[in-house]
DNA sequence: CCCATATCAGTCCCACTGAGATGC
DNA sequence: CGCATCTCAGTGCGACTGATATGG
């Protein structure tokens, strides 16, 4: 070992967007070993949540509600109707679409993803105490409101 | 359009992983954005930091002092040579090394990059007061710090 | 004709795994 | 011998770009 002091402190690990980035990092690991704990990913739960409240819709809508690019949509349904949890059938309206819905096997995955991600959430906000936790979302969501309105805007 | 009103309220919007991650890819892409203003990505200014910070070392130790996966430093020592940004030198003392250093035009990348995080930072933040800055900065390290934590005893 | 839909083939960043060659 | 170092190939997630075929 040329320095007995590896890993010091680095000029970067007090930036805001370190901080946060990292931070997001273990937020997304948590929540992706939880999904993966039952065989899915993030965008699996999104769709299914997604069906769930709106009901069944044509990929490329789905993806507008879900926020999925319309080229992920394509996967991801894949993912699902080989597992049963969705069905896709042509829409005899619009020959272009495929309509997809929930069955009932995909109602039963979505219970067992939504209490993965309570879980987690806990497990993430655990150093927090109720109020920390509160002023912590309210900043986040400041924060997270006026980029997506700027992200909006320029497109 | 099977619903006038695509996009409307998902469920997941509130939860914090969710609030955490989003964010987290605003401020990833405005600091990814600024570095390629450079012609450079995040590993680029890690790597060059810490050889400022810390002067040469070999890959392995510079891997360790940045965090960067020894696989990873591999590629990412060959494009900032390719620039001639760092210099790679056989390690006399030990032949399984290389030892890598800043060059004159590494110093002045680097500081480009900085400049630019520092611009980048204000952008993150534009929507908070000083106060909300630094309580942000204070739960965020609070997370990070149990997180990285209980990583650490794992491995 | 323009536009929407679905599909397929790629790219990029970051993080990581595994295997091999060389040298200590 | 076991271990460290460097290299290369490949995986995975999420986000995205571009091209193509088909239908409204």
């Amino acid at each position: 070992m040329e320095n007995p002091e590896d890993e010091p402190y680095a000029r970067w690990r007090d930036l805001p967007s370190w901080l946060l980035t990292q931070t997001a990092n273990h937020a997304h690991r948590l929540v992706t070993d939880g999904f993966s704990a039952v065989d899915a990913r993030g965008y699996h739960f999104r769709v299914l949540a997604t069906l769930d409240e709106s009901g069944p819709a044509s990929q490329a809508t789905l993806g507008r509600r879900s926020g999925i690019h319309v080229s992920e949509m394509v996967a991801t349904i894949n993912e699902l109707a080989e597992r049963e949890l969705v069905e896709r059938a042509p829409d005899p309206a619009d020959r272009r679409r495929n309509v997809i819905s929930l069955t009932a096997a995909g109602e039963r995955q979505l219970r067992r993803l939504e209490k993965q991600l309570a879980e987690r959430q806990d497990e993430l906000l655990a150093p927090l105490s109720a109020a920390e936790r509160e002023r912590f979302a309210a900043l986040l969501t400041k924060l997270l409101e006026h980029h997506d309105r700027r992200a909006g805007e320029a497109s």
